[in-house]
DNA sequence: GCACTTACGAGAGCAGTGCTCACATTACAG
DNA sequence: CTGTAATGTGAGCACTGCTCTCGTAAGTGC
């Protein structure tokens, strides 16, 4: 395997899924086909196989180079703040969250639409999908040793607190119940709006659903991070 | 046409539309196939398209149809709860839909899910989209008159306030800014968690997920709810 | 009760799909 | 320079949604 083929290689491959994207983004990932792709490439359907065992797998490998360019998008924008500016972070994070899921709507879908039937996510796609986890959590990290507590608690019961401690245990974050609970709530609220802006359930109520987005991000950034 | 042939009409319609949500429960929505409708129904498969215009148009009855269920359901929840109970109202509104959405989880997807592509949601469905969504606004609107008042508010800037306006203007009720915020807050927050939780983004973390809901529903309304 | 219309189902057919397989070609390695 | 492994081909299978023609059966007006 000396260069030209393997660089050849690369470049069918990057083409397939370039292609791929397209029809995604245009007619949906339900209609992706591989015969089409075939066809705008001048090739035969089958030599497609020879890149990708299946139209799963191309799907597949979408999806993970999609977890990975939302992770890399978040951590840029959780980066470019000072450490200590927890508000601005959490600005900075929701807002690239909505923008990236704006701008690719369709590879947001994808991720966190409805799964495709019979489709098991392979373990592959694990670690990618915790990249922009771990930056909101990282966050919450450091809020909490900053002195922040969330303006609002409930009392928690022994479920929840077993729950919780579950979740701690995963994380190696050492997070109280409080910073949890508002933590998911504000991520829960965050994708439960983009969701609602994208699949069009806003659509008629909103004609600047960005304005709306920021007063409700802020809203969450203060209960999450409270006083400090 | 007298009752047998508009019986048997019926009849034929609604074993369609039940064998249809089998294969989406079992195979999801991408995968229904009129064809294998057909064939357990022993009939050919154009035998269907007196029934239904197309694959679409018998998707769209079934979210029509979902639409109503989930519509139903939490009307009658929040009916069945004292009308200045407002905490037991949101908690009956919110548990209704997670059991709802759990019990029915393919049906959630058909509405809350990545649409399908292409498919423009005909003007027929808004209606039965809005009855879910009158529950909540009359909750806030019984809050706001009995003195509610969310507990967390931000400034609002003057580009929210208009589509405030706009959204008040839509709904013939009349709720303050911040009342707003907090409700399309906690809806986003209530779609989001039952998203994440049925589209396995939380499985790995969570044993009891409904002790996690319970909690966060609880912040949520005494969010919105505040201090009567 | 009879003729007419309408509803319904059958089955062939079109164009599309994912995927497989035997076969040729071609680039690389020893 | 020869053997091997990677690559592309095109036919073919089984499937899909949907259309069209055609025969039959059910309901309707007189």
């Amino acid at each position: 395997m000396t260069g030209i083929r393997a660089k050849a290689r690369l470049e069918t491959t990057t083409e397939i899924k370039r292609l791929a994207r397209e029809q995604i983004a245009s007619k949906g990932a339900a209609n992706l086909s591989l015969r089409e792709i075939a066809r705008e490439m001048g090739v035969a359907s089958s030599a497609l196989y020879r890149y990708f065992a299946s139209r799963d797998q191309l799907l597949t490998v979408l999806i993970i180079e999609s977890y990975d360019d939302i992770g890399g998008m978040v951590e840029r924008a959780d980066a470019n703040c000072s450490r200590d500016d927890l508000v601005g972070r959490w600005r900075a994070v929701s807002q690239s969250l909505r923008t990236w899921a704006i701008t690719n709507p369709s590879d947001y879908g994808l991720i966190f639409g409805t799964p495709v039937p019979g489709y098991e996510a392979p373990t592959d796609t694990i670690a990618p999908a915790l990249r922009y986890t771990n930056v909101l959590l990282h966050l919450l990290a450091d809020a909490q040793a900053a002195g922040c507590k969330p303006l609002i608690t409930v009392p928690t019961t022994k479920g929840v607190s077993r729950e919780y401690k579950r979740v701690r245990a995963n994380l190696e974050i050492k997070l109280t119940d409080e910073m949890i609970l508002a933590g998911l709530a504000a991520w829960a609220a965050l994708f439960g709006a983009i969701s609602f802006e994208l699949f069009g359930h806003v659509d008629t109520v909103f004609t600047d659903p960005e304005a709306h987005f920021r007063a409700l991000t802020d809203m969450l950034g203060t209960q999450m991070l409270g006083m400090k």
